[in-house]
DNA sequence: TTGATTTCTTGAACTACTTCAAGATTTTTT
DNA sequence: AAAAAATCTTGAAGTAGTTCAAGAAATCAA
């Protein structure tokens, strides 16, 4: 059951009482993606907050001279959202797309707030949460503004070493910030 | 009174009642920083997370090449910490320092539960403060992946024009990741 | 109000990447 | 199993930045 996951992972920071838990339990909503589909398109106004389950996303724009930027990808038990068309409900800018058969749980905007009226600790939740996601991003500002393009991949491959047989390498060359081809001559230089 | 633009602050994110204000109050501690002066170096545990009042601040590192490196700055009404240290109370990898003389006000981390269980909109209250933060660095990945250094530095100076005359030029030219030296000559190529 | 410190400028030589193009390989679809 | 689509590779030429060095200008401290 998809549900059990996201219970697991919020036990993991708040303790849920059984009471607590069903009432969380009718705001969740699955939904399984096929390779490729996209459950947000630019344009369009992000209505919820996808909890991966299994499986991989990307979420990326379109740059003015054509080519895919991915800024975060998502593996099972990570949140993903525009979260700024999601607070404002304005049309993103963003794509959130499935690289591989993915499902995710979601939790709709109009239906969060009364959740955190009934259950205060799925805000706790989500605070502490955020409060990971931002302080990871700045670390990596960290790693963007002092490692080559070479130490990052480096890095990135130590790190995540599973991950990078899932995703194509042009998607990570992309979230790295260079070209599919620098990545290419690294591999080739590497022997990887 | 500085804890009034805290409340201010606050205030225009969750309501709180007169009673939960002056709960909140006796959590905050005020704290004057001289130009220069440091709130937190490198090795030390981040204790509290800081509301900067009035005034500038910067968090940064200082790279292997021995150069600093900005990750944030905080101007009046932002928040400001290393929140991996804060969290894991581990040693940090940052320095937060004033630019100018500022007044913050200080959230101890071992009271922040406290606070939270007397007045549990607070929470709520750094759960959106977090979520426009972690987007805000979405959006900052999107231009630092997309934008030329020519661009991020007109693009920031007329969104921010008077942030620009606050800061020495080579911390700006940290804060977008490039050289000083680089946004000289941009300058004198522009005419600024 | 002078000296010390910090910040800014400029040019020359260098390099970590990019772009383009075209073919090779792998994966997916039928 | 063949055709189509997606992904990866390689080389050559170009460029957006960097580093270094040294002086000029602005700001700060006594």
């Amino acid at each position: 059951m998809a549900s059990e996951n996201l219970l697991i992972h919020i036990r993991k920071f708040v303790p849920l009482s059984k009471t607590e838990e069903e009432l969380l339990l009718p705001y969740l909503k699955n939904i399984s993606l096929k390779k490729k589909e996209h459950i947000l398109k630019e344009g369009q106004i992000c209505t919820a907050n996808y909890f991966v389950v299994k499986g991989c996303m990307r979420m990326y724009f379109i740059t003015e001279q054509g080519t895919e930027q991915i800024v975060q990808f998502a593996i099972d038990n990570w949140w993903l959202a525009d979260l700024m068309s999601l607070d404002a409900q304005k049309p993103s800018q963003f794509n959130i797309q499935a690289i591989e058969a993915t499902e995710v749980i979601a939790l709709d905007k109009n239906i969060q707030e009364e959740l955190f009226t009934k259950v205060p600790k799925m805000e706790r939740y989500f605070r502490i949460i955020l409060q990971k996601a931002f302080a990871a991003s700045v670390m990596r500002f960290r790693y963007i503004f002092t490692q080559s393009g070479e130490e990052r991949f480096h890095h990135f491959i130590t790190s995540f070493p599973d991950f990078v047989q899932r995703v194509p390498q042009y998607m990570l060359a992309s979230y790295l910030g260079f070209s599919a081809e620098f990545l290419s001559k690294l591999r080739a230089k590497k022997n990887i």
